[in-house]
DNA sequence: TGCCAGTATCCGGATAAGCAGATATATAGA
DNA sequence: TCTATATATCTGCTTATCCGGATACTGGCA
């Protein structure tokens, strides 16, 4: 009950949906939010800490980086609520201006990238 | 966007949750969840606020008494994840156990009643 | 070992949300 | 109109959460 409450409130924050639906289209590294959203890595690693304790993104150490990625599997009412969540985030514009974003910024690292 | 994030925050917090999973069961007055939550009006009342700008309740004013129901239809997202959200909550001990208070109840209020 | 870059956590201050008693509003009935 | 009941909102207080800069931790590399 508990844990259910607490994964709605991991839910009901701005740049946490704004990173849950740029991690929709696959995994990312904190500076890669960073640079997204601008908005500094205290803010983004925080938010991130919250979606990882609702249990809904889990973050993989590769070097100095974390990746991040959409949990999957184990916790039942988090994959459905995400499916869900997922259709309706794409229809907004902040979501959909993001996406431009990350898609732009996805190209640029590949030849000025900071790793 | 602002939207989405409050719906989840409604749903947020046990108590609201609670009032979800009696609300699954059919329209409550507000004594009627203050008898089965034991909890004081003001707190039932401020809660159903919550719920109720987060579009995912309904009051109907019947004489003295406001009745809440789910709400329905107009908010697809609101529907999609109540629908999610109810088969969870019934897995749920403190939810069960709500509902066995419920039927309690209202089986008492049958005969002897605030109204 | 020492340094640097990436990330997580801490800190202090502002804002929001929790609680429950007190008060205001609205309706039914005398 | 006066009273009583049901509900909503206000009040004062406590706790949680937000933010972003500062600090601590971690891994790679010289």
């Amino acid at each position: 009950m508990q844990t259910t409450a607490q994964l709605f409130k991991a839910l009901s924050e701005e740049v946490r949906l704004r990173i849950m639906a740029l991690l929709i289209e696959g995994e990312l590294c904190v500076c890669d939010l960073m640079a997204v959203l601008d908005l500094p890595q205290s803010t983004i690693s925080r938010h991130l800490a919250y979606l990882r304790n609702g249990g809904l993104v889990t973050g993989e150490r590769r070097g100095v980086w974390m990746y991040y990625r959409l949990a999957d599997g184990k916790n039942e009412l988090a994959r459905d609520l995400l499916r869900v969540l997922s259709d309706h985030l794409l229809l907004l514009t902040v979501i959909r201006q993001d996406r431009k974003t990350l898609a732009r910024y996805l190209a640029e690292k590949k030849t000025d990238s900071c790793h």
